[in-house]
DNA sequence: ATAAAAGTTAGACATCTGTCCAAGAATTAG
DNA sequence: CTAATTCTTGGACAGATGTCTAACTTTTAT
């Protein structure tokens, strides 16, 4: 990302990026990611590419863009007054209902998507940026490195997210929540 | 991979795919991964570009076919006398003793590749091929399917690994047994 | 209202990508 | 040994990439 997206970030800043976010979007439910090209993000996007190569310094930085935009709708910050036992299955929660509820979008993506290249993209975000959130939560009960413990909370849930949706194999969220702990050891 | 590597491979292929891959384990030494262009690759295999695109799709390809080189290295099958418990320390001693023999190489190739898109390309690598070899392991005890239990397992084996050599947090093989024992919770 | 600062855009550029084909080399079979 | 088959290679190609610059527009501050 070449532009700070927090500091003052005017009326036309936000539409051009949501432009192009939704452009991606858009084009990995027709293609493969890897068969994109910023010439087709920016004409579906209807912006120069000097303006693309302006916010971005490529479509791998876009696509980490989108995983922000997606989730944010995830990272509501009310997880104050929850523990480290349910703590898991809270954001479990979260992102099976984010699925759930963009069932057909995500179907279209993962048609046109078979190598796990998207999904290991997400994950890696996730895993990689999502500690910040939980950080509170972890207490010092065990002597175990807290960054550690999230790191596995967090592979944990994206491996049965990707057992149910990626790999299809139906499960409701109570028979998700049992292998969660058997899983999860809690 | 465009040639089937495991049929009657011909020494002159052999040579191909190591000279190719060798000059990628080579250049990533020496510049990120993102940076690394075919032709760079195929002017230090001394291969012309045609070559290349002969035995590859592309650089990713290429890396794919490395991670393999590198696994192969692991990958020996001995591991039907060990059960369950065992089987997780068993691979995850492999990795570490791998990596620690190859301290100067990691050290220089983690140096150059900040980002983490290499250290995840192998993760996805292993845990999205390395089932094969476990399969037999996993014993019907619990009512969980078999190949959810092994991604579980890599992917545990994978933090404990990252959280070392990634990140950078020297523990001794017995502290990281310990580790591996309370995020699986034997 | 005006000037300075900041952001946007068009186009040119060198380089890279992946595909294709036809000539040549090497391997295999009869 | 020769012919058939397969593999390797060089060169050409259209399109994509990422950088740069200079003009242009918008925003901000005075």
């Amino acid at each position: 990302m070449r532009i700070e997206t927090k500091k003052s970030q005017s009326r036309n800043k936000k539409r051009t990026l949501l432009a192009f976010s939704a452009a991606l979007f858009n084009l990995v439910q027709k293609q493969s990611f890897e068969k994109v090209t910023v010439n087709q993000i920016r004409e579906i996007a209807d912006y120069p590419r000097s303006t693309f190569y302006n916010y971005f310094e490529d479509k791998f930085d876009l696509l980490d863009y989108c995983w922000s935009v997606l989730l944010d709708q995830i990272n509501v910050p009310n997880t104050d007054s929850i523990n480290n036992q349910t703590a898991i299955t809270v954001y479990f929660d979260r992102e099976y209902d984010l699925i759930k509820d963009n069932m057909d979008t995500f179907e279209k993506i993962l048609r046109n998507n078979p190598s796990n290249f998207l999904s290991a993209s997400l994950n890696n975000y996730i895993v990689s940026g999502g500690g910040k959130m939980f950080e509170h939560i972890f207490t010092d009960e065990t002597d175990m490195p807290k960054e550690l413990l999230l790191n596995h909370c967090f592979a944990t849930i994206t491996i049965v997210l990707d057992w149910i949706f990626i790999k299809h194999h139906d499960l409701s969220k109570e028979q998700a929540h049992v292998y969660l702990a058997n899983l999860y050891g809690i």
